[in-house]
DNA sequence: TTCCAGCATA
DNA sequence: TATGCGGGAA
């Protein structure tokens, strides 16, 4: 007797969040600073996007147009901490870039468009990929859209839920036709996988025995 | 020395 | 498909 797919997801979801407890994501102050440290955090630990926001925060850097005047240089150096910060101050850049040009800096008027047609738009701007732009559609624009990360394949791969070569949307697709779309779901989904990835899933040396997932 | 809330390029 | 980007913490 196999069980339904949304079964098992509501389990890995029940299981989850009987260890971890809420998760309280994204640990920002405004939408606009959800968009900068989903930048920022691209294949970096989040405690290094802490300090290279905090670097912005205190010089009053943290609002559209303020970056937007901002020099590449300058952006650079500020958030050297959380590292690739070269490569990071140009999609910041773009991503200001964009918001000002097309929605005035205005995050709001941003989040009204349709879904598909906004998530189509950012993904246009060099440095945004699927998984920061979810991020920034659920945590920023609280969205019903499901965010997929490495955590997320490697849990999922590793409980043979979803093959080796299994896509970025496919596996999106997986829990959005299997959950309800709610975005509070959603955030507390991801949060909780990314919670189970860091503590027992890890990449080389996975803690199998006391993860809450185990015999899944 | 590894690894991190990835992405673009060749 | 592999590689560059990178500082900071474990």
């Amino acid at each position: 007797m196999t069980r339904k797919i949304s079964e098992v997801l509501q389990e890995i979801y029940q299981r989850l969040f009987e260890f971890f407890g809420p998760q309280n994501w994204w640990p920002a102050e405004t939408p606009f600073e959800v968009c900068v440290g989903a930048i920022l955090t691209q294949n970096a630990a989040w405690k290094n996007v802490e300090k290279a926001i905090s670097n912005l925060k205190q010089k009053g850097l943290l609002s559209p147009p303020a970056l937007y005047q901002l020099p590449v240089e300058k952006l650079a150096e500020l958030i050297k901490p959380s590292g690739f910060y070269n490569l990071k101050a140009k999609r910041l850049k773009s991503f200001v870039e964009f918001l000002m040009l097309n929605y005035q800096g205005n995050l709001d008027l941003m989040f009204k468009k349709p879904i598909s047609h906004l998530r189509a738009e950012l993904l246009n701007i060099k440095g945004l990929g699927k998984e920061t732009i979810d991020s920034i559609l659920l945590y920023g624009g609280n969205l019903p859209v499901f965010v997929v990360d490495a955590y997320t394949y490697r849990i999922l791969n590793r409980h043979f839920l979803v093959p080796e070569e299994t896509t970025y949307d496919e596996i999106q697709a997986l829990f959005m036709e299997n959950l309800p779309p709610d975005p509070q779901l959603f955030n507390e989904y991801h949060a909780l996988l990314v919670a189970c990835g860091k503590s027992f899933c890890k990449k080389n040396s996975p803690l199998c025995d006391p993860c809450p997932l185990k015999g899944l």
